[in-house]
DNA sequence: TAGTCAATATCATATTATGAAATAAGGGGA
DNA sequence: TCCCCTTATTTCATAATATGATATTGACTA
């Protein structure tokens, strides 16, 4: 929690605006509208984005002019699990579960204030189909969230929730902030966290922490079902698996208390 | 191919040499040894790279102080629109192939110089394991760099090929400027590309382009199958699957000709 | 064909990023 | 336990660099 003293270096945090904002635009963004947007002068903005596409991290199409994406940022992601070594390890682990429980199963870390898929498998003739790689979503609304967030220091889960609207998907979703904590209690107990069509109301899902080395939470695998197939047999026969699972990796990836 | 005037920005262009130093790290780096590494002065080197793990790009391990790739990525990652709505798009067709021919598929762009894997389904029991997504491969060794390379101007993969070592990666492999600019007439008289076990001893591989609204080749699809069952009549009936596959998938792209 | 709007390129100048040097924080050995 | 050495972090004056104004090019429309 030790502050540290932020440093700013104007270009390159005017690019990195410039680099998520055109991330944000699925139709593109042309470089004028982009310019007023970030409030830059469009020579300054055209300048930034024009490196930024020399160097991959976005791309103009050329008729129309708009920038989008460049695809230079998955060969970053795929640095990314190398680096990790977290996928590596969870792949075979996440087929395991396929196999066994024909489910859906999603690998998620917490980056920010969302949780982020960074890997998915879909069950052979599963309903529920696969999030793709990369998605945000909310915290408060997933078993994933509540798997990654459990273990974290109270203080630090109100101040992410206090930044986000915990607005309802489905009747179920928990709103409240003090609910949730309860929640997190809950999950710490058991030691994995169930989302009972709070999220959404064709599935349920159950997840489980992973933990490194150190004992830190670093990630959590989630298996999701149908609804209409969550019983306490189905849900007991999924925790297993899960936590075995869940425990495997964390032992691969050095973890050992 | 107008050229275009590549504007260079120090502080913007430093910053993202360290980006990709770090993610080219597996086992995450020390400041020092990233400045010493980039040429940089070590306090240019920690400001910039402060910055970047502000900015949630890298992170550092307390106990280390190593810098990895951070998990912004990812979530950049999410939003790449081109790939996603192709990911989306492709997702159901790639399931078919799996199903349909039991062997593992990839999906993949091209990326500067290089072969990007976007997506990946492994065949169930298939011996040909998946590639992760983000690898990135040479174009000249397998058959989706054919497919993606094929219908580009000659002058444009020339250039490629002589920023490219072609290091034989096997003894089938195409090492020979003329010879891989041979082979893709024949790719475009076929409408496919194959890898004769080019690239890897262990398998042969087949890839179709994949082009959108505007008749451009964006992304290929390739199956992979073992070496000893590539015989011309396995090879015909993954053709009929791949080309009607990527046919439709350029379809729900927009391509119409 | 002229006129408009947006993208791209050039360039002098002031702002900003820089490197040097100081400080803080660990970690290992005596 | 304490000291020394290495490495991370911070500060700050200055020169180099990024900036915005302006000019040019190009594409589209009426």
């Amino acid at each position: 929690m030790a502050e540290k003293t932020i440093y700013s270096v104007q270009s390159v945090e005017r690019s990195l605006n410039l680099l998520e904002a055109i991330a944000g635009c699925e139709n593109g963004i042309r470089i004028k509208d982009l310019a007023e947007r970030e409030n830059l002068h469009l020579s300054t903005a055209h300048r930034l984005v024009s490196l930024l596409e020399h160097r991959g991290y976005v791309e103009q199409e050329p008729e129309s002019k708009k920038y989008f994406l460049g695809m230079k940022v998955l060969q970053l992601q795929g640095y990314l699990f190398k680096s990790r070594r977290l996928n590596d390890v969870a792949a075979q682990e996440l087929k395991r579960i396929v196999y066994s429980l024909g489910e859906t199963t999603h690998l998620a870390v917490l980056s920010e204030d969302s949780v982020v898929y960074i890997e998915s498998l879909e069950g052979v003739g599963s309903v529920i189909s696969r999030a793709p790689i990369g998605k945000k979503v909310h915290i408060y609304s997933t078993a994933l969230g509540k798997a990654l967030t459990a273990w974290k220091p109270q203080d630090e889960v109100e101040r992410i929730l206090h930044r986000t609207e915990m607005a309802p998907k489905t009747p179920n979703t928990i709103t409240d902030v003090q609910a949730y904590l309860n929640e997190l209690s809950k999950v710490k107990l058991n030691g994995y966290a169930v989302d009972r069509q709070e999220h959404s109301m064709i599935s349920c899902c159950i997840a489980a922490p992973i933990r490194d080395h150190r004992n830190e939470v670093v990630a959590a695998v989630s298996v999701s079902c149908p609804a209409h197939d969550f019983t306490k047999e189905s849900e007991d026969r999924i925790v297993r698996e899960l936590m075995s699972t869940a425990y495997n990796i964390s032992v691969k990836l050095g973890y050992s208390h």
